[in-house]
Parts: C-alpha cells; sequence; structure tokens
DNA sequence: TTGTACGCGTTATCAA
DNA sequence: TTGATAACGCGTACAA
C-alpha cells in the first residue's frame, strides 16, 4: 500500500512537503506542489484515514443510530442528517438498532471504538440512558432525534407528538367518531408517552370516558395486529371502537393488515389515524390520514446542532420541537 | 480519552500486559488478567481501532455498496450479507451509490482511505470498471454482486436474468399475449442486457415480431414513466401493447402508477410482470407476478466468498449464478 | 510470566 | 519554502 513516504521518496522531498500538498497548509513552492501533486496521482494514493485520526484526535465521521431502517420516516431523518453533514464536511456513518437495546449497546461499543467525532441518534427507549451517559463519559457529543430519554441533558430535536395525537383525535371526534382505540408503541419511548398523553386529555376535553379496553401498548416495528384486532372484533357492536387511533405508520399498516384479512374495510368499518407517512413511492393511492412530521427537517436540524457542538462547546443545551401537520385523506370518514 | 497506557499505569503492569488481556494472547496469570480486567471495566475503557487497525494492517471491516437502499432487493440483499459478516467476526459499513458513477467514486475513495478488508459491491454500470481496477491495484478483494462488469474479472454472484426473463415473457405468451412491451433499465448494466436478451430470444423462438415501438430503456431507480406510457397509449388500439414486461420492482411500480393515473387498470387493462418482490410488509395484497430472486443468498453467499478470499488467496475466481422463480400472482391474466 | 523498544502512516512543532 | 523529529495508541519481536 503505497503511504506518504513512498510519495516522498519519489519527489525527493521530505514526508512534510507531500503532507502539505495533500491538506494544502503552509506554504510550498508551485512548483514542488505540482510535482507532488502528479507523483500522487501517478501512484494513486490515498491517505490513510487512521493513522490520520490518530494524529488528529478526530475522524469526521459522525454516527447516526436509527430503530428502524426499513421505516420511511427514518430512511427521510437519515437523508436530511447525511444531506446536512456532507455540507460540513462530516461523513456519515449509519447504523440500525431494531429498537433493541442490546444491539444499540454493542453499537455503542462500535461507535466508541471508532472514535468517532459525535453520534446522532434515536435511542432504544428510556434504558437508553446508559449508553448515553457513557458517550458523555467520553465525551463524544451526541444529539436525540426524536425521541428524549428521562435522566438525560442534551441537544434534542423532538416532535410534538402531544399535539399531532390532539389532532388526530380530534379529527376522529369532528367526524362523530366517540369509541376510539388507540393502539400505541411502547411506554418505554417518550413520544409513545405523548402520544398516550394527547390521546387522553382530547377525550376528557370531550367528555369521553376512557376506556381501558380501547388502549394496546405493542411495538412501532413490524408485528402481528392480529390478537388486538381479534380482541376489539370481539366485543358486542354496541361497545366495537368505530376508529383506530394507531400510534405510527406501520401499527397502522399491520392493523390495515389484519383487518382486511377479517373482510373488514378501511374507512367503510373502522376509521383510521396516525403518526408519519408511508413511503409514497410505494402507495399508489395515498390514503391515509395522518400527522406529518417533518422528517428531513428532524435529520437536517439535528446534524447541524452536533455539529455545532463539535465545533465550540456550547453552555446550554438547546431543543427543537417540530409540529407535526394534519393530513385529512381516505382512511377516515364520518361516523355513519 | 483512557488508553492502554492510563490502564497499565493504574495496574501497574506495562501497556503489553494489558494488550495481552485484551487480546487474549500470551500466557498471564489468572491474578493479574483478572486485575487488568476489573480495572479497564471500572476506567470503561475501548480500544481504539485506529491505532489498531494501523498496526494490524486489518480493519476488520467490510464494505457493501448497493445502488438503490430504498429497493427491498438490495436491503434484503444487505440484510443476508450483514448477517454472514457477523458470522465470520467482520463489521459492514453501508453505502449507496443511488446509481450514480460519481458517488460511486467517492464512496471507493472513502473506501481506500479507511483500508477495509474488503468490498462487496453492486457496480452502478459497465464505467465502473476504473472503480474496480483501483481497487485491484491496492490489493482490496472484492466480489462483484447482482452485476457484473465487463472487462473485470473477479468472484462473483449474479442472479439467471435472462433464464428468468424467459419464464416471464413465455408466462405472457401462454396467456395469450403477443405484444408484450418491455420497460427495460439502463443497457449500461449487465442485468438489463441480460434480460434483453432473454425477451428477444423467446419472442423469436414464438414467432413473435419484435416491434422496436415496444422497447423502452430507462432507469433502475424511481422515475416517472408517465412519457413511456403515454407512447404506449398514443399507438391504434390494435397495435397497443397488451402486457407489459418491466424490468424490475420498480419500473412496475412507476408504470402501475402512470397507467393508474390514466385510469387504466392492470390487469385489465394490462398485463405486467417484472423481476423481484417489493416489499411484501407493504403490501397489502401482493398481487405483482414476478421472477423472485434470492436476495438475501445474494448477499450471504457473496459475502462469504469475499471473506473466503480475504482470509487466504484462491487462485481461480468463482462465479455463483443463483436461479429465480416465477410467482404467477394476479397482476398478469389471459388475453380476452 | 512480564517488560522494552520499535513501527504502523500521518501531522505538528520547531528549526534551518 | 523545506525538513528532522516527536507523537498519536496499539501490537509484536525480542529480551529478561
Amino acid at each position: 500500500m503505497v503511504s506518504i513516504y513512498d510519495i516522498a521518496k519519489r519527489a525527493q522531498c521530505s514526508t512534510m512537503t507531500v503532507s502539505r500538498v495533500i491538506n494544502n497548509t503552509g506554504r510550498i513552492s508551485e512548483k514542488t506542489r505540482q510535482r507532488v501533486k502528479a507523483i500522487m496521482a501517478e501512484m494513486n494514493y490515498v491517505p490513510n484515514q487512521a493513522a490520520r485520526s490518530l494524529v488528529l484526535q478526530q475522524t469526521k465521521i459522525i454516527s447516526l443510530l436509527i430503530t428502524d431502517i426499513t421505516n420511511p420516516f427514518y430512511t427521510t431523518l437519515a437523508r436530511g442528517a447525511e444531506d446536512a453533514a456532507k455540507r460540513l464536511g462530516y461523513q456519515v456513518m449509519f447504523s440500525n438498532s431494531d429498537e433493541n437495546l442490546d444491539k444499540e449497546k454493542e453499537y455503542i461499543d462500535t461507535v466508541l471504538s471508532m472514535r468517532v467525532d459525535g453520534v446522532l441518534i434515536a435511542p432504544a427507549g428510556d434504558h437508553s440512558v446508559e449508553h448515553l451517559e457513557k458517550l458523555r463519559q467520553y465525551n463524544i457529543p451526541f444529539v436525540l432525534v426524536d425521541r428524549e430519554v428521562p435522566g438525560v441533558e442534551s441537544d434534542r430535536v423532538l416532535g410534538d407528538s402531544k399535539e399531532g395525537s390532539k389532532a388526530l383525535v380530534e379529527h376522529l371526534i369532528a367526524l362523530g367518531h366517540r369509541r376510539i382505540a388507540f393502539i400505541n408503541g411502547s411506554l418505554d419511548i417518550s413520544t409513545a408517552r405523548m402520544r398516550r398523553a394527547g390521546y387522553l386529555e382530547t377525550l376528557k376535553l370531550n367528555d369521553i370516558e376512557v376506556q381501558p379496553d380501547y388502549m394496546f401498548d405493542t411495538t412501532y416495528s413490524r408485528f402481528d395486529a392480529d390478537p388486538i384486532i381479534e380482541k376489539m372484533i370481539a366485543m358486542p357492536k354496541s361497545k366495537r371502537p368505530t376508529a383506530i387511533f394507531a400510534a405510527n405508520n406501520f401499527i397502522t399498516l399491520a392493523a390495515i393488515r389484519s383487518l382486511r384479512a377479517k373482510g373488514l374495510r378501511v374507512p367503510e368499518d373502522f376509521s383510521i389515524v396516525c403518526f408519519d407517512d408511508l413511503d409514497p413511492d410505494y402507495i399508489v393511492d395515498p390514503f391515509l390520514t395522518i400527522a406529518a412530521q417533518p422528517a428531513y427537517d428532524f435529520g437536517r436540524i439535528g446534524m447541524q446542532m452536533l455539529i455545532d457542538r463539535i465545533h465550540g462547546p456550547i453552555d446550554e443545551y438547546r431543543s427543537v420541537i417540530l409540529p407535526s401537520k394534519l393530513l385529512v385523506r381516505q382512511s377516515s370518514t364520518p361516523l355513519t
């Protein structure tokens, strides 16, 4: 493997001179610069990052950990993060925790061993606190995106899950629905708690009694909704929910699949609303009524904040709350 | 940042001893091993990969370059590659070229500067030859997956695009179709050429004259099919195709969207078949007739071959050709 | 069983 | 404008 030393030998100069050409630092005569450049091109020289980061104590790499690489919300977020990073001269290393704390732990160790310059992370849950403390201990800047973790002070970019929930549930109520089921993610995740709070508050505001039977806690990832749907269907018709508030897009997908398999239709038999879009390119006719979050901006702004912090220590932690937008489509209809 | 030296100082031993504990090499008294281990845990020591790979001349990282991270064929392939790599003690770094040679070039430089141990790559096209030669020059082992590149000798895992095409077109012909359009990817890509060959050969075998008007070259990525569909629709009804062979899943998606927007239906107005599935979890009712390729095995086998080669130099290059399987579903129906 | 000294490829400091 | 030298953190001959 050709090194800076080989170049120097061929160019009859010191490695320092070569280094200066590579990094455009210091003053060099145009003549030597050209000579060295030519030789580097000829020998197809590529600097060794490992050696570089060893001495520079920085890698120009930022880690992005998301919890579900197949969810368009996160892939869009990743795109935003990548674009911002590139603009600012950083590379992004992606990883996927699959909502799994063990995988997250492994990942954190990898990240530490690589000495990345910073971490943009959507934590798997409240127990991520340990992992974040490890980052803190090593002085590796991190920014939370999408989810916060109790007990962890940090920069963060969050959605307004409570307001978004309220808008969705209000929308259903405005359509005449009063028996509204709520299929949520794990309560170990901050957004699930916020969405729950929004649901409960809106019911109360509208004098609708909360039915514990209508509330289900599952997971944000892909899963089988059959058991839940079966429970709902088993209720007497006069008590059966007429609408479903699903906490995210994949829960909705699972619910719709399960309903269809049982011969039930959306929105004829059940209205359904949720957070976040499905991949628009996949869906020939977008029909979900959703609270749309600006996923790209989650990534873009989070990355900006992170790189800010890498560049110069900032005293206070900053929070950005991004609003969601209600998009009414065909999955919700007035109660007949 | 705590280093091996800090541990040694606290444990009152040499760095050599600490290193031996970390790597389980050499003979160490159980007592010192325990002492050192305790101190490492207490100080939350994490080895510095950069330093490590600098001296070891290996990173235990393998790069995987795919051309479209949103295509389930490639994400499934990636999953197979990752599982195999993990099993064999390697980490995978993913990247996405977006079918773009410039991005691929950038990526190759990154990979070289990181001195990864090997590269598993689905090349963006025939011009990738330059990039592959650069890898070759640096003695970085690589394996081609899904696509081959003329002029590049290497290990490779490919699908049987020609046979798959033949099966799809034969299927359409068996259903009574004779006016079969073919929307292909870029002919700069080996699979597109093979699929084309399969299409042409099958028509000939069935005494169907090739209509250049029926053949369109586009791209495997997401794109707008409107111009193509409009050309098809503009033909007099007696000449208009009754079926479409789309080279991959995204082309199909684009075609169906465009058809629907124009009030045309699949399969009532057009039968359509293609290579590779859509994300099954997204699609409530899978209905595409496809030539299904074993995407996971592409990744798994490719990674195996790559790591084999990293471990011990192998004389001959190996090719694996994976067959596809015809899955007849609802997007194709008999011609009425 | 343990330790010393060097080298991996690069950059920063300081001197020429 | 250039170069000699040390340093980054770790693993390994070799010595003790």
